[in-house]
DNA sequence: CAAATCCTTAAGATAAGCTTAATAAGAGGC
DNA sequence: GCCTCTTATTAAGCTTATCTTAAGGATTTG
């Protein structure tokens, strides 16, 4: 799952990045508005954890962009505790939910999976692909009954593959999904190949079958029938 | 087995949470409501032992909260002697047990002991994992007919991982289990390695299985199927 | 109060995963 | 079928995660 913290506080955002990270996220951080408006408009995220209080401008006003902008990412408020208003103007507005600082980053972690549980996978706590099941909660694989050992990035991308079906995703597409900005200025994409390889051959290896399909010249796409 | 006693009177919890400590069990404190309500959002708790009468609220608030957001933790209501509204009060609203103050700390113990065979065990005095035994009640573990000596570190990772059998436990969250709030600000969970190995190390020589498996990149798991 | 045990911390060793570069294989156009 | 461009494979070096060893402090026990 890919998120993005916009968080003021240089510590307190480098501790949930660095956490959030450890526990399988792809992580980006903004730290004040402008950086967060900018990253909203270059990249797609699938969790948003939101402070309220920014040194340049109003948290809500994110979720508002975020809302006109149509982006369909899911959103967590963070605020200063009791701050009720903004609670209800969180939620009015139309966040996913809300947390009160302090708050300690497994609560974090909860409240996220949560969303994305409830945005995305329609409160299931299992993505289901023909033979192949996700459990989103311990990033669990199992094909066939049998248990399937991914690497952090094989995972990334089947649950990126898995949330796209039938879609193709271009190499640049993906590197942006599972390596964040760092992919920024770089012009070569090759890396992406050792992933889809490394994912296909274990897949193949439990299942027999090769879902992931190359399209000549674009990229990938998790083909449902075959 | 971990708790969080939620108490006023600085010095009955000062002697309650030692009490316990010593007992082997992970204890936390929280003096006041908004404490307790705060710790509960935050926390996973085996059971809570929880006052009535507070300074900045009533318990049974908390007790209300508790089932509210089904959090799943025994409740032991302490409250003053031939209070007895508060009993039937507190019992309806989904308590496990009642204890009346005054009462003797080997009470509370038992009481605790008793609401965790109830909820956790079907009533059970012992868990089984494969060859392993643990007789809960005296913290002793057996393994294929032989005692095992763990320390209290170990009984407790042990006890933990086995009623989150097949689940990936992070390091993280093993370190809150185990060490309670003191570990809130560490970046910082190597201490784990240590128990973990141990543990490992008694469990391999008593049965020459190591049902704990290492998850790459996330943390440890208890997997039933070795 | 001393001895023993246990817990924590730090540092170095090992292992797993990730990235890069070089080379091979395959697809599409002419 | 040949050339070019794209994708796949191989292998190596690098990074990060985990494990081990060892030592000093804290705690418990006798």
């Amino acid at each position: 799952m890919k998120v993005l913290v916009i968080e003021d506080n240089e510590e307190l955002a480098q501790n949930i990045t660095s956490y959030l990270t450890r526990e399988g996220y792809i992580c980006e951080l903004a730290t004040n508005y402008f950086q967060a408006i900018d990253k909203l408009k270059s990249f797609k995220y699938d969790c948003i954890a939101l402070d309220i209080l920014l040194p340049d401008g109003n948290g809500l006003d994110i979720l508002t962009h975020i809302k006109s902008e149509k982006i369909d990412s899911g959103v967590l408020i963070i605020s200063a505790k009791n701050s009720l208003d903004d609670k209800v103007n969180g939620l009015e507005l139309g966040a996913d939910d809300y947390l009160t600082k302090p708050f300690h980053l497994p609560e974090l972690n909860a409240r996220l999976k949560a969303i994305y549980r409830r945005k995305y996978l329609q409160g299931a706590y299992e993505i289901r692909f023909n033979e192949i099941y996700i459990h989103t909660d311990n990033m669990e694989v199992s094909v066939n009954g049998n248990m399937l050992d991914l690497t952090r990035k094989e995972y990334a991308l089947l649950l990126y593959f898995l949330t796209n079906q039938n879609r193709v995703l271009t190499r640049q597409t993906i590197a942006e999904h599972l390596w964040g900005d760092y992919t920024d200025n770089l012009l070569n994409f090759d890396f992406v190949y050792q992933h889809v390889k490394n994912l296909r051959k274990k897949i193949v290896q439990a299942d027999g079958k090769d879902y992931i399909e190359t399209v000549y010249g674009l990229g990938y796409k998790l083909n449902t029938n075959k």
